[in-house]
DNA sequence: CCAATGTCGA
């Protein structure tokens, strides 16, 4: 009866159960009655109890008693106590030994309990199939194959290849190594499957990114009919967002809720927020963690990344401000992670410097992932040597901390620094990755470097024997295209050894705009409709170049295809920190409160850059309207209202800083350039691109943006 | 007695 309760978790009934046995039976416990009840404490000072009258019973020498509390005092954090119970003891039989492996694993001494492993070996104990599903799990934290390949032959030589446990854990210990054929050839050998053997099946190929391979695992076992458990459907909402796929999406909410399975667990929620927002319905992901009776961490982390990966930046700050005022969670590395990012997307460096400080004052300033963030935030907010200097006071021997600087000094056109930083990279000893040659190269065609660029594409393959991913082809096509050589750049994309998608395309067109290279339009326009692509960005230039050209028809036939694909055009926003506050314009939004003034502004504005100069490019503008209407949608682009906010909310001459969640229009550019010279200020512009700094009348990258 | 699967972030 103890034992009942205790396994179906309803521990304070063991306890009372326990209690009532003790007062009443006149039956002697036995070791039968001891362990249930230890498995069942709460909390440690019962289980100290239960220890006294053990001892007191004279108990202390049964194995399967000392096994229940050195597994118990490791629960609580005491390892060493565990250690002490183990040491002592003159006859220790498997369940012993496996209770401190696994009280060692409890507690992530990794190396303390391979030594155990090492132990019983050299003492030539027996060990069994609790002993090796132990092991494995530990082999990954390790991040050693040698390691689990070992275990592996070690639970073969003992015939427990086939046992159940040992089954499951190889699949699982496979899979974090990323050995998907191994784990599947584990699978497929079983004698004997349950439905965690299916989960971690459909785990392994969901978190190596095989969605399509993992919606098959869940077909076949749907198909012969093992039921699904909450687990299988935490992997399967994960599966469902990274295919894309709307309406099982639904399915799966509906399927969840019918079950009331999100009042059992908080990490089923979690993933089915993260399912929707992956996939863009950001309210309906807010209705689902509205809806959750317990939240946590991660359920804000997971509707903060949401928003802010859906361009939400500010309302990913509002989400986070509820949390801190409203919840006792705690914010963690992943919550500042995404904090700082959506801060980076919006340029809201006081917000920034002041979680800066946070960030000092909960320890957590020399974490990796959290430096590298704030890195990032310096820089994409305008502070690159603010970036730099903070590169070098915390710990940078990761590739990820010189991905950021380097990628950083890209976006500002300092394509020599980053190839310096690069080089003292290398002397350092660093290995770097296929990012830090996406960073790299990338600075090098926003500063021309096209020898320089060449040469790290080169090493890339040669010294550091990265293959070249999409991402690696479509910078050379920039580099070289930008650069003008637009030949060179049209035989590197036929030459490529992989089928080019829409980014190399789109690459090849910028350039093409970039030097009116109206012939080769046609060709790239052409390939780059074929290649399913669900980014609007390359319709939208497509289409501009074609009305720029004064190609209608052309134009016209781009707009319906999107239409047809059922793409909408991304809402562009620019914000803009005024008094430390942020705020973020919509195209052609009216609803500010200084909205009257902003558009006076901007036609005053207007005004006087006509009269030295300036003229409307009406190409920018899709919709078949009349010129005067034209003039007023160029006015009520984010970035001018943005600008003009500035401009009446600041002293005069002060610098203004823009940031643009896309591309910034080529009229708006030129626009720009008159406005700077107009007001004697300067203007920092940060796009989805790279950073231009208007001075005087001209962009620090020239004619062409 | 002792053992296995999952959610966010980079």
């Amino acid at each position: 009866m103890i034992s009942a309760y205790a396994r179906i978790g309803h521990f304070h009934a063991a306890i009372d159960c326990f209690n009532e046995f003790l007062s009443t039976s006149i039956l002697q416990s036995d070791h039968y009655t001891f362990p249930p009840v230890i498995r069942a404490c709460g909390n440690l000072d019962d289980g100290r109890k239960i220890h006294c009258l053990v001892l007191k019973l004279g108990f202390e020498c049964d194995v399967y008693i000392a096994a229940s509390f050195i597994h118990f005092y490791s629960r609580f954090g005491f390892v060493s106590l565990a250690c002490n119970l183990f040491d002592n003891m003159m006859i220790r039989d498997i369940g012993t030994w496996n209770a401190m492996i696994s009280g060692f694993c409890l507690n992530d001494k990794v190396a303390e309990a391979l030594e155990v492993f090492d132990e019983m070996r050299l003492k030539s104990v027996t060990m069994d199939s609790v002993t090796i599903s132990s092991l494995l799990p530990i082999c990954a934290q390790l991040d050693d194959i040698i390691w689990g390949v070992l275990i592996h032959v070690y639970a073969i030589k003992l015939g427990l290849e086939f046992d159940l446990f040992v089954c499951n854990a190889l699949i699982n210990m496979y899979a974090k190594f990323g050995e998907l054929r191994s784990a599947e050839t584990i699978f497929n050998q079983m004698k004997v499957r349950d439905i965690v053997s299916w989960n971690s099946l459909l785990a392994a190929f969901e978190q190596n990114k095989k969605p399509v391979i993992a919606l098959g695992v869940y077909n076949k076992m749907h198909s012969i009919g093992v039921v699904p458990d909450l687990l299988t459907l935490v992997s399967l909402a994960s599966v469902i967002a990274e295919l894309g796929n709307f309406l099982s999406s639904r399915s799966i909410h509906g399927f969840v809720t019918r079950r009331c399975w999100f009042l059992h667990d908080i990490a089923l929620g979690n993933a089915i927020i993260d399912m929707y927002a992956k996939l863009g319905f950001i309210d309906s992901a807010r209705k689902v963690f509205e809806g959750l009776p317990v939240k946590d961490v991660i359920s804000w982390n997971s509707l903060i990344t949401g928003y802010s990966q859906n361009g939400l930046a500010n309302e990913a700050i509002d989400v986070y401000c509820s949390m801190r005022d409203y919840s006792n969670a705690v914010p963690n590395q992943g919550t500042w992670v995404s904090i700082l990012t959506a801060l980076s997307q919006l340029g809201a460096l006081k917000q920034g410097m002041k979680t800066h400080g946070q960030l000092i004052k909960n320890f957590l300033y020399f974490d990796i992932f959290v430096s590298t963030c704030l890195i990032d935030m310096y820089g994409k907010c305008g502070r690159l040597a603010d970036a730099l200097s903070l590169f070098y006071e915390v710990p940078h021997k990761s590739s990820v901390s010189w991905n950021a600087i380097i990628s950083c000094h890209g976006l500002h056109g300092y394509g020599l620094k980053a190839v310096k930083l690069f080089k003292e990279m290398q002397s350092e000893g660093v290995k770097p990755d296929h990012i830090t040659f996406v960073s790299l190269l990338s600075a090098c065609s926003h500063s021309g470097l096209v020898d320089e660029g060449q040469w790290c594409f080169q090493l890339m393959e040669e010294t550091y024997a990265i293959r070249p991913s999409l991402k690696h082809y479509g910078c050379m096509v920039d580099l070289f295209g930008r650069a003008g050589h637009l030949e060179k750049a049209y035989n590197f994309v036929k030459n490529m050894p992989v089928q080019p998608d829409v980014s190399v395309w789109g690459a090849l067109l910028g350039a093409c705009r970039i030097h009116e290279n109206v012939e080769l339009v046609r060709t790239v326009s052409d390939h780059l409709l074929k290649v399913e692509s669900k980014n609007v960005g390359y319709y939208v230039l497509l289409s501009n170049i074609y009305a720029k050209f004064g190609q209608w028809e052309g134009a016209d036939v781009v707009r319906s295809k999107a239409r047809e694909r059922g793409l909408k055009k991304t809402p562009g926003w620019s914000s803009i920190e005024v008094d430390k506050k942020i705020d973020v314009f919509y195209t052609g939004n009216q609803t500010h409160p200084k909205c009257e003034e902003i558009y006076s502004e901007l036609r005053n504005l207007t005004a006087k850059m006509k009269s030295i100069g300036y003229v409307p490019d009406y190409n920018f503008v899709l919709q078949d309207v009349e010129d005067d209407e034209k003039e007023n949608i160029l006015t009520s682009h984010s970035e001018r209202l943005a600008m003009a906010f500035g401009i009446i909310s600041t002293p005069p001459k002060t610098t203004l800083q823009i940031f643009k969640n896309l591309r910034v229009c080529g009229d708006c550019h030129n626009a720009t350039k008159f406005i700077s010279k107009i007001t004697e200020r300067e203007i920092i512009v940060r796009d989805s691109n790279r950073f231009h700094h208007f001075k005087d009348g001209a962009c620090s990258c020239g004619d062409y943006w």
